[in-house]
DNA sequence: AATTCGCCCTGTCGGC
DNA sequence: TGCCGACAGGGCGAAT
């Protein structure tokens, strides 16, 4: 499922072939994709508007148009793919340098892509999702950050403090599990079942521990993990879990660095001990029993 | 007021 | 082999 990381490796790379280009035409291929508009409405408002700039907010996709934003979310399954002008629909073989390729990475036009803006010289971004949790919406002018789906999340996790930001944000008498507490987007923003994970690992801290439990070097240790896990989701161009892939079409390759994401059942590549899989906060969420354990908070200390 | 629950949706997988 | 239920889960609105 796209977060953080994966999100903002889809923006990164759509910059450069889509900033600056004009939008010929917004193709709405299932309207209940569209929040709070008319889909005719929605085509016509894109019509002819030049990107100006494409940025990521938590796990929301941010397009400003010359007087719009369109905002994506990708949900679960949701793709985000550009196509250049010579990508040939349906071909068997495409020629490339090295001969007659079949053409790898952007998925062709499907029943799942419901969303097609065409660019001058037909190069095209493609939205494909074939659970349909995506949403799109468009916001007028720059107000994006007011609209209620986006005024209510919390801080970019990669660029608070973290000192000040536990002072200031930290629910110290919440009993909420402290994994229920990392996926909630009003806290942070742009953190999901992957990442929360991850970073409870990293931190050694049991994911159904109680936010009032956890005393202030734990709170520390565990922002810094899930900033630590974020980075390295980035670096490797984000998890390709399931139906992720960036902007080409290819997969990233943090899946094969997980610690325990999608690992229940089997041995921690830290202690052996086989990790264990469970419902927390109507999740699914593997942590190790050792590392997470009352005995790991103490070696921790 | 804080927290949990139910729902939306469809491809994939394991069991029989 | 084929059918079927379980499962994956982000975020919203309703329920507790």
């Amino acid at each position: 499922m796209p977060e953080l990381p994966e999100v903002e490796t889809i923006v990164r790379m759509l910059i450069p072939s889509v900033e600056g280009k004009r939008i010929e035409k917004a193709e709405l291929r299932l309207g209940r994709m569209l929040l709070d508009m008319d889909p005719g409405n929605f085509s016509s408002a894109l019509k002819g508007q030049g990107v100006s700039r494409i940025l990521r907010r938590g796990k929301y996709i941010v397009i400003e148009l010359a007087d719009c934003s369109l905002v994506i979310h990708l949900g679960m399954t949701g793709q985000l793919t550009f196509s250049p002008a010579d990508y040939v629909e349906n071909a068997g073989f495409v020629r490339t340098v090295t001969g007659l390729e079949k053409p790898k990475g952007v998925h062709p036009v499907d029943k799942h892509t419901h969303l097609i803006l065409w660019l001058e010289n037909g190069e095209r971004v493609l939205f494909r999702d074939p659970r349909t949790f995506g949403k799109i919406f468009l916001v007028p002018g720059r107000d994006w950050p007011r609209h209620p789906r986006l005024s209510i999340l919390g801080e970019e996790p990669l660029e608070l403090r973290v000192k000040s930001f536990l002072k200031k944000s930290f629910p110290a008498a919440s009993a909420r599990p402290i994994k229920a507490l990392l996926l909630d987007q009003s806290f942070l923003a742009g953190v999901g079942n992957i990442y929360a994970d991850e970073a409870l690992f990293k931190s050694g801290i049991h994911p159904q521990s109680r936010v009032r439990d956890l005393r202030e070097p734990e709170q520390v240790r565990l922002l810094e993990a899930v900033k630590e896990v974020l980075r390295k989701g980035i670096r490797n161009n984000g998890t390709s879990f399931s139906d992720y892939r960036k902007p080409d079409g290819t997969e990233g390759s943090n899946q094969e660095r997980l610690q325990v994401y999608g690992r229940g059942g089997e041995p921690c590549r830290s202690c052996r001990t086989i990790l264990k899989k469970s419902l927390v906060a109507q999740r699914g969420t593997v942590h190790c029993p050792t590392c997470q354990g009352k005995k790991a908070a103490r070696r921790h200390s």
